[in-house]
DNA sequence: CGTGAGCGC
């Protein structure tokens, strides 16, 4: 792959201080940004989720379909489901989706390995995904285990019939 | 609205 290192042009040559306004530059630390006190309320929703084998893409172009984001994952892990989520009603993306590796390393790689990159045009983002709310269905028993945020192992998922069509 | 933040059947 062409390693587009970046050369060292980020080197600041101006190692000569600007006589005494440097230091009093330093002294005097105005700061003209405005400090962001502790917000009582937004800690509600973290933005990166818990570690997990499935991952949130956003970002994603609305003609990047799920074997394209399927394709573009699966070069860093092992995917074992990937979604493209479309609206029932029109049928097109949402504009994001789901990934899901087979273990944790994968879908870590796949996160280093994809987030901020280029699909279709655009810039997705790849971060750990929610666990989803309980999927109504056969939910035997009143025992329903909430996973939550905690290490939810041992979640097999059942067997899907999935049918890929393939559009043109 | 396929208008670009977000969490899926």
């Amino acid at each position: 792959m062409a390693m587009a290192m970046r050369t060292a042009a980020s080197r600041v040559a101006a190692a000569g201080p600007c006589g005494l306004r440097g230091l009093f530059s330093t002294l005097t630390s105005t700061s003209p940004f405005i400090p962001p006190p502790s917000n009582q309320a937004d800690n509600n929703r973290p933005p990166p989720a818990e570690p997990s084998d499935n991952l949130f893409v956003s970002g994603l172009s609305k003609r990047t379909t799920t074997e394209g984001l399927r394709e573009a994952f699966a070069k860093f892990g092992e995917v074992v489901d990937a979604r493209v989520v479309t609206d029932r009603t029109s049928g097109y993306s949402k504009g994001f989706g789901f990934v899901r590796y087979a273990t944790l390393e994968d879908a870590a790689e796949g996160i280093k390995g994809m987030d901020g990159k280029f699909l279709d045009g655009w810039v997705i983002f790849a971060e750990y995904a929610r666990p989803r709310q309980p999927l109504p269905g056969n939910n035997a028993g009143p025992s329903s285990y909430q996973p939550g945020y905690g290490s939810s192992y041992g979640r097999r998922s059942p067997p899907l019939l999935l049918l890929l069509l393939v559009h043109y």
